[in-house]
RNA sequence: GCUGGUGUAGCUCAGCCGGUAGAGCAGCUGAUUUGUAAUCAGCAGGUCGGGGGUUCGAAUCCGUCCACCAGCUCCA
């Protein structure tokens, strides 16, 4: 890192301290105006900063315009920043004294030793770690933006107080903070829920809160993906299984699941039976496995599932497509022996690298290792978690480890994907699992002759059907590779002479398996071209009297414009191609 | 589920301090037969999210339920 740049904003480290600032600033302001807010952590994050404060008082909009002017004042006054140093007892008496008893708690929960510092700008002084800028003023006033105001729990425990959580932004140019409020807005155009009804893809109605209707449109993009998936998995060997979509209790309860999932499933009764719709399609799949004796020659033994599983998610967590209550998981449940762990797992991820690459979606791998509440033996957890690791770093890809955060029965390898405004998803997931196969006593023959339980794998790699066309359509901001497009060439014509002619065309094109829709309105060709241009349709067919005269199509792209007039045979030859290979085009 | 916000025609939105709704696009009808991102005119369309309350009178004020949005918690 240069010497000159170590100061610019550009650079990440110095970005952090100065939304750090302007975090202690917010805070600052809000003391200042209303005196009897709690301060809790205001740390700065990825983009921009946050404060959370407990407050007899709610933080509407017009209370954060307040805060905003005041913090703009405090900049003004250029208040330097001061670090000092107490032992662990002044410090709790400090800040007992100035009202703030979650400051009191997280001084407490300080290990031993730990170095207690402050900083205090002005009348305000801070528990802080820092750094710090070294005076408000050198945050820009007017390039400041408090951006929104939730609801968060005490170190995120919801059994604990909810405190109110504001964000905000900051930049030291004005014209930064709006271009970034700018780009934003942009992003939010691409949003799949937006782009989903406008488009005809996939609805959602009062009557049915989270659970998705698929539109003729979206029916087509579900089929196409499905198709895809289909085709792929047959390649790796998987078995393709179908499991019911309502089992009795005791299912549940050996799978564990009426345990420990029992508040998420949608439950009934049936002659006097309790069952439960299922919210995944593991023990399904157990059930199949179990249904004859198996030697170790047929593993790894890949079950693949196009499985619709139901799950009653907390109403405040549903989110379009991305988070639903009813979704199609491209399940697989691969049983398989311990020692062939690490090379299984090197050939779903490359699975997984060959379909995401296919999108062109970039993606992130987590490794989340062994929970504090976990089954099985600290052994088994570390040569289990070991495999996993192992696994992606031979085929070339780097993790993040996400310390603690496995399932309570194996660890876990995540893929996550970004959204339109830069919030991740996970779709792809490679969990290894040692309890189910035990829990259902499942078995094979070994080489010795003995019994042995299986080890499970559960794996998706959309993650759901649903989630990942929200990705996909993010991602491609509605406009579809041409294989994808629920409508893959429209045919405009200019005047009514030519209906005859295109509907030709129309059915020659249907005829090879094209999806085609023709536009013969009584309108004006730039009309028809703007309709298709926004509907999305990769290819626009436009035919008029010389068209039809000279049996031609004149082709226009949606981004390339227009391609100029060829023969029909020359076009198709074109969309197949495209199709076939299934071009990110 | 939690905190804040939002909910007016199919869509995007307007409707100030309470006096019982308005535009553009879409739709329908007619005219126009048009060459690469919006032809013109007319018509029709809403018990203002639901059900309560306050009031002579509520889209507008108050509480309640529902849904959605942002985040938290949880998760594919």
């Amino acid at each position: 890192m240069s010497e000159e740049n170590q100061y610019t904003f550009e650079n990440a480290a110095f970005r952090k301290t100065y939304w750090h600032t302007c975090s202690h600033v917010l805070a600052q302001a809000m003391k200042r105006l209303h005196p009897e807010v709690k301060l809790a952590i205001g740390p700065s994050i990825d983009e921009g900063f946050y404060y959370d404060m407990d407050s007899p008082f709610p933080f509407t909009p017009e209370v954060l315009e307040e805060v905003e002017a005041e913090m703009r004042k405090i900049c003004k006054e250029k208040l330097k920043l001061e670090r000092f140093e107490l032992p662990r007892s002044e410090a709790i008496k400090f800040m007992q004294d100035q009202g703030e008893p979650y400051k009191v708690e997280l001084i407490n929960d300080l290990p031993e030793g730990v170095t207690i510092s402050f900083y205090k700008q002005g009348e305000f002084t801070d528990l802080c770690a820092g750094p710090h800028l070294d005076s408000t003023g050198r945050i820009k006033g007017n390039g400041i933006k408090l951006t929104a105001c939730n609801a968060a729990y005490w170190r995120g425990d919801s059994n604990r107080q909810t405190l109110q959580r504001i964000y905000g932004i900051a930049f030291p140019k004005k014209e930064e903070l709006d271009a970034y409020l700018e780009r934003i807005e942009e992003a939010k155009k691409r949003d799949h829920r937006k782009l989903g009804k406008e488009l005809g893809l996939f609805a959602f109605r009062d009557e049915a809160p989270g659970f998705p209707f698929y539109l003729p449109k979206g029916m087509v993009l579900k089929n196409t993906l499905i198709d895809y998936w289909r085709q792929v998995h047959k390649k790796w060997g998987y078995l393709e299984i179908s499991t019911p979509q309502i089992m009795k209790r005791t299912l549940w309860e050996t799978s564990g699941h009426w345990d420990h999932y029992k508040q998420n499933m949608y439950t009934t009764v049936i002659d006097e039976e309790d069952f439960a719709i299922k919210p995944m399609n593991c023990p399904g799949s157990i059930l199949v496995y179990d249904l004859e004796p198996h030697s170790y020659k047929e593993l790894p033994l890949r079950y693949g599932e196009l499985g619709l599983v139901h799950r009653h998610e907390l109403s405040g967590a549903l989110h379009g497509m991305f988070r639903v209550r009813c979704f199609t998981q491209d399940d697989a449940h691969i049983l398989l022996a311990k020692d062939q762990i690490k090379s299984e797992v090197i050939r779903i991820a490359q699975l997984f690298d060959e379909v995401y690459k296919l999108f062109g979606l970039p993606y992130k791998i987590e490794l989340s290792t062994m929970p504090d509440d976990h089954i099985g033996s600290k052994e088994d957890w570390d040569i289990a978690t070991a495999a996993l690791a192992d696994a992606i770093t031979s085929i070339g890809k780097t993790y993040e480890v996400n310390e603690g955060d496995g399932a309570f029965y194996g660890p876990k390898l995540d893929f996550h994907i970004q959204d339109s405004l830069g919030r991740t998803w996970q779709c792809g997931t490679i969990q290894l699992d040692y309890q189910l196969p035990g829990r259902f006593n499942l078995e094979y023959t070994g080489t010795d002759g003995e019994k042995h339980c299986p080890v499970m794998i559960h794996r998706v790699v959309f993650g759901s059907i649903e989630r990942f066309i929200g990705v996909i359509t993010e991602h491609f901001a509605g406009a579809f590779p041409t294989w994808l497009s629920p409508v893959q060439v429209k045919i405009l014509t200019i005047t009514e002479r030519a209906d005859e002619y295109a509907k030709k065309v129309a059915a020659a094109l249907g005829a090879q398996g094209f999806r085609v829709e023709l536009d013969l309105r009584n309108e004006k060709i730039g009309k028809k071209i703007r309709e298709a241009q926004l509907e999305k349709a990769p290819y626009m067919l436009v035919l008029g009297d010389k068209e039809a005269e000279s049996h031609q199509v004149a082709v226009r792209h949606r981004v390339d414009g227009d391609l100029g007039v060829m023969s029909l045979d020359a076009f198709t030859a074109q969309l197949k191609e495209l199709v076939d290979s299934r071009s990110i085009k």
